[in-house]
DNA sequence: TTAGGGTTAG
């Protein structure tokens, strides 16, 4: 450029363009801000083409107070001008802002365009919003651009409004990959494991091959659904796009959370690029899974590698020793996440510590440390402290976390059954009949306990109550046998767990059918000894399933893994990783 | 010839 202008000829627009995009190209701001000056000094002035090139660059180079001040100076603005600095507002996520910018462009008479409305929609911190922008949308006609349609499919399903999203994708009469994309990951994200799969297929039925984000939102839902199988298969996958950060997070935790842990840690050992997920999701995936010291082991190696642990770091070490009863590390690791790691401790980090000191039998303690908290605790807490209360049979006191419990949450179905339960045990027939009414009038429904095991990669559902399944007369006929077998080695079922108004014999009989034991025995009908019987269920396991899965992985020479919603639970040999704390 | 879309941990 400078031999240009020592020959006197001026560069154009375009070559200038050129050169700014170049140094941005090699982030290199410094030469930037030259090819700025120059143009300044030497009275050049650009017009809004080019002006528009140097305000992209200081957006790029996140200069967002240049880029403003550039703009204000700017004599002509067009859509493209104004459509940067939206987009910068809503990448720095300045909703409002870019909200108010949108209001400034039309008054000053612009029309937005595909790309404006790209970035708008991003920034809709409102259902209604989002709807006003839509139907500006529809009557520009600008509702049948890619990015446009992937921009709505995506915030309709951040919203929940998966309907909507839905109506956005069936309309695409082009495919496009990233809307594809859009729509697998809206499912995935509003917990529709099922969903996000079955778009998958079609995916590739309709010839677009899977994208890094596909297998993401693929090994998202695999995870949710606990199916190992299906992900290991998104594995191979995987390995194709090499080494991909975000992807290789997504396969960690996929193989953590259905219990894979040994594949879990040969990935996260080969991954050549770690951060703080990846370390995150692997202690925290070592502690669900039972393996509390590997967990604080790989915190310590977590530190000397020079990654900063942050909130959700130290949630999963607080995790691992609540569910080693290692109190005094748990002390230590909470005390000093803010001295070492400048964390305040939040409602999952004192929910952990309730968790631990009242496991370990300080009620006493986790009442004082609720008292203590910073921010206020949530059902969530007090229900912590009644778990514990169960444990160490403090009635008293059980009977006040549930009581919090239900002021914090009055349609939890589980604490009124277990406060039903603990005034029943203690005679008081009156507050039982009062719970009843109460969780009548709240139209206050127990959840059905439900389990799901995963069997030549189709999911079998067993629900409390519910014979649909084909093969439920074989799976009840050895279920009876196999308990049978086990009564003869000391089985005898834990009726602590059941509701209180059965007697005797009708006890058992529903805990007979707790759904996880009908999956166990359809797990052995169906798959070779060698093979894990991996059940996921929607409630925590019971104290009489618990000891019935260690007795199977005994006497049938089984291996089991359980995934209840908090944690794992791998029977062999007659133990569970959980060490019977739970 | 400048502006826009999808993915990860509790």
């Amino acid at each position: 450029m400078l031999s240009m202008q020592t020959n006197g000829i001026w560069a154009d627009a375009v070559t200038y363009s050129q050169l700014i995009n170049c140094c941005l190209a090699r982030n290199d701001l410094q030469h930037a801000r030259l090819v700025h000056n120059h143009l300044f000094f030497h009275g050049y002035h650009p017009k809004t083409f080019l002006t528009n090139v140097l305000l992209n660059m200081y957006v790029k180079f996140k200069l967002l107070d240049e880029a403003e001040a550039l703009f204000d100076q700017m004599p002509e603005r067009n859509v493209v001008s104004w459509t940067t600095l939206l987009s910068a507002y809503t990448n720095a996520k300045l909703n409002h802002k870019a909200f108010q910018f949108l209001v400034l462009m039309l008054r000053d008479g612009v029309r937005p365009n595909m790309f404006t409305y790209s970035s708008v929609l991003r920034a809709c911190h409102r259902l209604f919003s989002l709807r006003q922008v839509h139907c500006s949308i529809i009557k520009d006609g600008l509702d049948s651009d890619v990015f446009v349609r992937s921009a709505l499919i995506d915030i309709y399903s951040k919203w929940g409004e998966l309907h909507n999203a839905l109506c956005v994708f069936n309309e695409m009469v082009t495919g496009d990959l990233v809307v594809w994309n859009s729509i697998i990951g809206g499912f995935a994200q509003n917990s529709d494991g099922d969903g996000a799969l079955n778009f998958y297929k079609s995916m590739k039925r309709a010839g677009f091959s899977a994208h890094q984000s596909t297998l993401t939102s693929v090994l998202r839902s695999c995870t949710a659904l606990a199916l190992l199988e299906v992900g290991s298969q998104a594995h191979v996958h995987v390995i194709k796009f090499g080494p991909d950060l975000i992807l290789n997070n997504a396969l960690l935790d996929m193989y953590c959370k259905c219990g894979g842990l040994g594949d879990a840690n040969s990935v996260f050992t080969r991954m050549v690029e770690k951060d703080v997920i990846s370390w995150s999701t692997m202690i925290a995936g070592f502690a669900q899974n039972g393996y509390s010291r590997e967990a604080l082991r790989l915190f310590e190696s977590m530190k000397v590698s020079g990654t900063r642990p942050n909130y959700i770091t130290i949630v999963g070490v607080l995790f691992a020793c609540s569910h080693a009863g290692l109190v005094e590390d748990g002390w230590h690791h909470f005390q000093s996440m803010k001295k070492l790691y400048g964390i305040e401790p939040g409602r999952e980090h004192y929910g952990c510590m309730v968790d631990l000191l009242g496991r370990a039998g300080k009620l006493d303690e986790a009442v004082r440390l609720i008292h203590e908290m910073q921010c206020k605790p949530d059902a969530v807490t007090w229900r912590t402290l009644l778990g514990a209360c169960r444990v160490h049979q403090n009635v008293h006191l059980a009977i006040y976390a549930a009581k919090q419990v239900l002021k914090l949450d009055p349609q939890d179905a589980g604490t009124y059954i277990l406060l039903s339960n603990i005034y029943a045990n203690s005679q008081r027939w009156e507050d039982v009949a009062e719970i009843r009414i109460a969780m009548r009038d709240k139209g206050v429904k127990k959840e059905p306990g439900s389990s799901w095991v995963e069997v030549n990669k189709q999911i079998h559902a067993f629900i409390l109550g519910d014979n649909s399944h084909p093969q439920i007369d074989e799976i009840n006929s050895q279920l009876n046998q196999l308990i049978h077998r086990l009564m003869g080695v000391g089985y005898i079922p834990d009726t602590n767990f059941v509701l209180q108004d059965l007697e005797g014999e009708q006890r058992e009989d529903s805990l007979r059918y707790h759904s996880e034991k009908l999956a166990m025995v359809f797990g052995m009908i169906s798959l070779p000894r060698e093979k894990t019987i991996r059940i996921r269920k929607n409630l925590r396991i019971c104290g009489d399933c618990h000891l019935f899965a260690k007795l199977v992985a005994k006497t049938e020479h089984r291996i089991i893994v359980i995934r209840d919603p908090i944690r794992y639970h791998h029977f062999q040999d007659g133990v569970c990783s959980c060490g019977d704390y739970w």
